[in-house]
DNA sequence: TATGAATGAGGATTCATTCAT
DNA sequence: GATGAATGAATCCTCATTCAT
C-alpha cells in the first residue's frame, strides 16, 4: 500500500470513528484501530489530532463537493436539481452526520480549523448560487431575489427536512419525500 | 440568594462558558468561576457535567420557546411572523451559538440527551407548525403544503442564513435583512 | 499541613527521587509517590514538570548558600573555611550528587531554566568571594591575586577532590582528609 | 566508506547532537540525519542508544587523553604545563561542552556506563599525576603534598574558572588567562 | 450548606527499536 | 548492508469528581 493510501485508509477511520461519537470522543487509538494501524503510525502521516480532523474535513468536504456537481448537474430543471440535492444530501448525512454538522458546529474549533472549514463550504456555497443564477438566465427562478437568499432558503430547507426525518422521525434517505421539499422550496408558501 | 436562584445562576454560568469553548472545552472549574462559586457547589446542584449541560439545554430551549411565542404573536401576519422570528432567532444565535447548534450537533452526545433535546425542540417545531396551521386556515398559505414541510423551509431557511451572515460575513443581528429573506421563503423562487 | 510544607514535601520527593535516576529518568508518578500524594497534586503547586525542577533547584540553591554562609563563618581563618567548605560540599555533594552537578551539567535545559541557575549560582560564587577579599584585607591571602581566579580554585579543587573521592574510591565525607586538601589550595604546589 | 569510517562518523554525530541537546535529548532520528545515515543503519554498528552514547564517551575521551599527552608535553614546565592544560580544556570544553560534563553527571547513567567513564577518566587522572610526579622529583612541586590533592587542585582549578568565563561571563577559549590561572594554582593563596 | 484540595483514570504524544524490502 | 515505515510502551498532563472541613 502506497503511502497515499494509507494517509486515505487513515482519514476514512477518522471519519468512521468521529461519525459515532463526534470529535472530542474519538480516541486516537480507536482511529489507529479502526484504521488497522498502530497509534503511532498516525503521527508519520498527521502532526497531531486536531491536525488530522482538519484534513478529514477537508476530504470530506471534497468528496462532497465532487459529488454535488455530479448530482446538481443529473436534474434536468431547478425542481430535479434541489431533489437531487435533498437525495444526496440525506444520503451524505446519514453515513456522515458529524461532519456536516461540523461546519456548524465549529464554535469551539481552534481557529485554523474554522478558516479553513469557511472557506471549503464557501466552495459548496458558490456552487449552489451558480445554479440559481443560470435558473435565473433562462428565466426558470425570479430575477429579484437575492440570490443568497435563495441559496439559504434550499440549503436549509432541504437540510432542516432532511435532519427532521431522519434523525427525529427515523426515516432512511429513501423514504424522504424529495419531490415535496423541493417544489415547496421553489413554489413558496402563499397562494 | 436562594436555592433556585443558585441553580439558574449556575446554568447561565455554564451557558456562558460553552458559548465560548464549546461543551468539551467547558470545564467545571471555569463555569464555576463564572458563577461565582466553589467547584463543589456545582455538584450540590446537578449531579454531574452532562446532568448540568442537559439541565442547561432545557433552560435555554425553554427560554428561546417562550421568547418564540412572543414573537410569533406579534407579527400581525405570516410575513411578520417570520421577519420576527428570523430577528430573534438572530439574536440568539448571536448569543448563544452553541445552544443553537447543540439542537443540530448532538451526535456525540449521550444518549439520554439527544432524547431530551428532541423533546424541547419538538415544542418549538410545532409552535410554529401551529402558525403555519393557523395560516392555512384564513388561506394566508397554501393548504396543499405539508405543514411539516413548511416549517422546514421556514426553520431551516431562517436559520441557514442568518448563520451565513453572522458568522461568515461577519453581520450584526441588526444589519441582516429579515424582511428579504421572509418573502424568499414564502413566495417561492419561481415566477 | 498548610500548603507550603506541601509544596516543600513535594520539592523534597522530587530532590530525592531526581538524586537516584537524574532529571530525564524522574517520573512524575515515582514523584508523586515519594511525596505521599496523587500524580495530579502535584501540578496543583507546579506548573509542570520542568517548573518543578526548576524551583527545586532553587530551593536546593537557597539550602546550600544558607548553610554556606554559616560554615564559612564558622572557620576561624582561611584555612579554617575552606576545610568547613569541604567538609559541607562534600556532605552536600553526597546527599544530592545531582543537583550539585545539575549547575555544571545544565547544557540541555530549557533556556529559563540555565538563566535562573546562573543567577542563583552566581551568589555562592559571590560569598565565597567576599571571604576572600576579606582574606586580603587582613592580609591573610595576597592581593596580587585575581579573587575570581582564587574562587575557582577553592571551589574547583575542593570539588574536584571530594568527588574523586565519594565517586571513584567510595569515601565517605568523613573520611576525606578536608584539611589536606584546603592547604594545597592555600599554599599552592610550588617550593 | 570503510566499516570503521562510518563507525566514526555516527560516533561523532552522536558528540555534535548530543552537544547541543544533552543525553536525554538527543534522538536516534536526528543523530542519524547528522551521520547522513539511516535510523536503522546506527543499529548495524551499535547495539542500542546506550552503547552508542557510551562508545562515543570512550572515543571521545580518548581523544581528550591523547591530546592531553601532546599539549603537557609541550609545556616546558609546570606552569605551562598547566597553561597548556587550561587552554586545550578550554578548546574542548568550548566544542564538546556536554561530553566533559559527563564525567561528573553521570549519576543517573546506566552501570556500565559509570564504570566505563570512570576507568576512561582515570586514565585523564593519571596522566596529570604523573606530571606532578615528574615535577616533584626535580624539585619544581613540592614533596610534602599529595599527589592526588595536586592533580584536584589543579584539574578543579583549571575546569571551574574556565567554565565560569566560557559559560557565564560569555568569553571566547582564546581571551581566557591561562596562564594567570594556572599561577595562581601553582603559587596559592598565602603570602 | 459550601468549599477547593486531592485524586487518578484517561488520552495525546514521543521515540527507541524492529523488520520487511 | 542499508533503509525508514511501523510500532506500542512509556510518560506528561487534564479535568470530572469526591470528601474532609
Amino acid at each position: 500500500m502506497g503511502k497515499e493510501e494509507k494517509r486515505i485508509e487513515i482519514l476514512k477511520a477518522a471519519l468512521k470513528v468521529i461519525s459515532g461519537v463526534g470529535f472530542e470522543g474519538a480516541k486516537m487509538e480507536d482511529i489507529a484501530k479502526e484504521a488497522g494501524v498502530g497509534k503511532g503510525t498516525i503521527y508519520e502521516y498527521f502532526d497531531s489530532k486536531n491536525a488530522l480532523l482538519l484534513e478529514m474535513i477537508r476530504y470530506c468536504t471534497k468528496c462532497f463537493q465532487e459529488g454535488l456537481i455530479k448530482t446538481l448537474a443529473e436534474g434536468e430543471d431547478m425542481l430535479g436539481k434541489i431533489r437531487n440535492l435533498s437525495m444526496y444530501g440525506a444520503a451524505f448525512l446519514n453515513a456522515h452526520a458529524v461532519l456536516m454538522n461540523s461546519h456548524i458546529a465549529h464554535q469551539a474549533m481552534p481557529e485554523d480549523m474554522k478558516t479553513q472549514m469557511k472557506s471549503d463550504w464557501s466552495l459548496v456555497y458558490k456552487t449552489i448560487e451558480d445554479e440559481v443564477r443560470k435558473g435565473m438566465e433562462i428565466q426558470e427562478i425570479r430575477s429579484d431575489i437575492d440570490p443568497e437568499m435563495a441559496v439559504a432558503v434550499i440549503i436549509g430547507g432541504v437540510n432542516q427536512y432532511t435532519f427532521k426525518k431522519l434523525m427525529e422521525d427515523n426515516f432512511t434517505p429513501q423514504e424522504i419525500d424529495h419531490t415535496g421539499i423541493a417544489k415547496t422550496i421553489l413554489t413558496g408558501l402563499l397562494y
